[in-house]
DNA sequence: TTGGAGTGTTCCAATGAGTGGAACGTTCCG
DNA sequence: CGGAACGTTCCACTCATTGGAACACTCCAA
């Protein structure tokens, strides 16, 4: 036989989701049995049976005694614990690269993962000299501005038990006590930004702002940084700030529809 | 063996995306493969193929090189499609016993699917006359004031287009032309709210509002309908309209979040 | 009333898709 | 350099899944 590394199974459960999410054609329609496994291909008894599995799990939901289907809050609330990164991806792309061009530097985009942050866009400055492509990597949220930006949102508590686990240490200047924790955090809380200048590496500065989701909470930072000798330098870094800032709440936006 | 109406595999599958979705614990985080086996007590090997499976599939999103998993958009998209009528439900009770507790009539919510629009829940009046429940059932939109209500959204285009499949007549004051239609939606556009009297039965009279989404799509409509020998009777049509539009706004404001 | 066409559900023998333990290639850390 | 974690691949076994047929039901037209 051949060796699937993909489960047949789960192909076909979601292609019966795709066909109740399409609801028969029509925008917030139901679905039956018999027009799912027309759409699927899937003989009747098995969209039967998927359907029922669906249902009892919640992803699925029976709307009537006739055997009609529509989404159900269990998909809506499994879906609604995560922004998913690539389209996160895409709705900050042109962001990246206005902050790149109009400030200089490279422009990076990163979402919090448990006490770390990701890295997951950045689109390089135009200067000879580039601050290392992070794409994919991941850092202690108190090492990185974008990390920082990302706890202005947090609760005292919140904090009090991030730093109750330790704080890295990467250069003499990284925070590493929850009381410089504390104030920095007040800090992004008053001005809406974070700066770090050589906390993640002595060569590297940067300031980062938080992208709020359609709940108002934050699930992703946008950061500019550059090499400590030329950025900020002798910039405006209150328009550095507003810049920033102003891109963050523009991919919020975009991200609430 | 034991002929089950329910799928193991899509029990498992979602047993898995719901470890996905938990994050490990902490929000917003991703999950290795092996704390999916663990939290879901599935072989490793398992884990790896169902994982490897809902990133094909784009419903989970692998977010490194190392195997870090979140939910995916393709799962966001899915759930984006439809609101779900339980939760909903939930939302929307408080109102419907409030609306029928001060007007006096029963109230009740709907939702569309397709042509139709769906009764998904009702609560009695205070009086012994009473009009039937309809929770389950179904009828034309362009019957019941639900259905107008969320007519109201709609586009001209939309209007003609669910005219032009023919408008069935319950009585003699249906409506039954798309231009009576036009007009109705109309209405319903200049005020929110959408009246019927003896339209879909000659016997009943009601009004709706609808109930708007976070896109500001209408995603149901909260019904108060009545005898038509003592609603609206007398009282204050305006007051009536307010108090059924400002219950609608907030079942719309208590789904956004 | 009767027949036919449409639902959705249940039954069950056949079978092949899914399984998990073992083996493997990694990377990371003491 | 072990050793312990990780994620992936292999593959014989086997049991969960499958789909056709039979069923119960509702509708509608004759």
């Amino acid at each position: 036989m051949f060796y699937a590394s993909r489960v047949q199974s789960i192909e076909r459960t979601f292609s019966v989701l795709r066909a109740v999410a399409a609801g028969g054609g029509s925008v917030g329609g139901s679905v039956g049995v018999s027009e799912v496994s027309r759409a699927t291909g899937l003989a009747k008894s098995t969209c039967s049976r998927i359907l029922a599995s669906l249902d009892d799990l919640g992803i699925g939901e029976r709307i009537d005694d006739a055997g009609r289907f529509v989404i159900g809050a269990g998909l809506i609330s499994l879906a609604g614990s995560g922004t998913s990164p690539s389209s996160l991806r895409e709705l900050a792309r042109p962001e990246l690269l206005d902050l790149a061009d109009r400030l200089g530097e490279c422009a990076g985009l990163a979402v919090p993962d448990g006490r770390d942050g990701l890295y997951v866009d950045q689109v390089p400055g135009p200067g000879h000299v580039q601050v290392t492509d992070w794409t994919g990597h991941r850092f202690p949220l108190h090492t990185i501005a974008a990390g920082q930006a990302l706890m202005g949102g947090w609760s005292d508590t919140d904090v009090a038990a991030y730093a109750a686990d330790g704080l890295d240490e990467f250069t003499p200047h990284t925070v590493t006590t929850l009381v410089g924790l504390r104030q920095r955090v007040g800090e992004v809380r008053r001005t809406g930004v974070a700066w770090t200048i050589g906390e993640f590496s002595e060569e590297i500065s940067g300031v980062a702002a938080a992208v709020c989701g359609p709940d108002g909470r934050a699930v992703a930072s946008l950061t500019v940084y550059g090499p400590v000798f030329r950025f900020p330098g002798e910039a405006d870094t209150c328009a550095i700030e507003q810049v920033v800032q102003e891109a963050a709440a523009r991919v919020g936006a975009r991200l609430a529809g």
